[in-house]
DNA sequence: GTCTATACATCGATAGAC
DNA sequence: GTCTATCGATGTATAGAC
């Protein structure tokens, strides 16, 4: 009935992570200590070092995540529709890397890599010669919100409901995403 | 000739400030050290100390700037303009703010406050229910932006002129800035 | 007015005991 | 599989010499 050694590392090795996801997310990079990640798990810094072997690699487990859903119909509902989920909840994953992003090369990198391939889609399905220039607006208007929501928490953009802030930025997606005549 | 003491003292502190500046906006206020501080004036690190007293003072001195302008005209085309002179000229002071809000407390405080009398100002004069929103909404996009732009420097946002990101986001903030019907 | 020397704390990482 | 002990580096801040 007792786990085995593989199961139990698992297990902690999940737990550490977990912590270690929420943590990066509230203060960052450089502010989150190996040590605070191990108090929080309930095990002793060395385990941690002796598991993930630096830093660097904890954060990288920690912000891995699956790759964003392809781009099908309409281009400015697609984004809503992925923007509104995220409004719903809380992705951990995504507010660490983007907590993080300003003031550490690594998470920077890795937030412009996953930002890339979104990019490509939506840029590909936009009619326009400015194709770039107006995904790159998009993606801009989706991180500034999520950034003011979640990591800020400035007031009225942390209380309103999702589908609010859905509906005031329709016009605005669409206008982006649609050629200025055709 | 020689300048007085007051005189050398007040050169040297602007030297210090304006280095600090660059230093805050470029790698944030943590990674941000009073010994780089010194170096980059061609100072001690002692002195450092000795004109500011900490490092907090001296980011509160490094970004300290005008109150934001007055809303007179229309809501959307007052923030495009304002948002327009800070995408032709770099404005440092905002980014040393902007990089360290993330993860530090303090200048996500003065990010907060700077913002306040603004966000009073664009929702006084928005004509809806949710103006709150709409003004919170209309500072997520400029920030976004400004962040994208400078602090990232992706690609089509870093190059693109003023005027084509201008005229891309004048129908988003003129649906944001007008009531839905009136 | 400017610099040297140093106290004091924190953190990442390593080595090894249990 | 987990924890203790410790090294080495770095950074803020202070005290005092010049």
């Amino acid at each position: 009935m007792s786990p085995t050694r593989a199961e139990q590392r698992r297990q902690t090795e999940s737990r550490i992570l977990a912590e270690a996801r929420l943590l990066f997310a509230e203060v960052g990079f450089d502010r989150t200590t190996i040590r605070a990640v191990a108090k929080a798990a309930g095990v002793d810094a060395g385990l941690v070092m002796h598991y993930f072997g630096s830093k660097d690699e904890l954060f990288a487990r920690a912000v891995e995540r699956a790759a964003a859903e392809p781009v099908d119909g309409d281009v400015a509902d697609t984004m809503l529709a992925s923007l509104a989920k995220r409004l719903e909840a809380e992705p951990v994953a995504s507010l660490a890397l983007l907590r993080s992003m300003l003031t550490n090369a690594d998470a920077a990198d890795r937030y412009r890599t996953a930002g890339e391939a979104q990019f490509g889609q939506i840029s590909a399905a936009i009619p326009a010669a400015d194709a770039g220039l107006r995904a790159s607006l998009l993606g801009a208007i989706v991180h500034g919100v999520l950034i003011e929501r979640y990591l800020l928490r400035f007031g009225h953009l942390a209380e309103a409901s999702p589908e609010q802030i859905i509906e005031l930025l329709r016009p605005c997606f669409r206008a982006l995403a649609a050629a200025p005549e055709s």
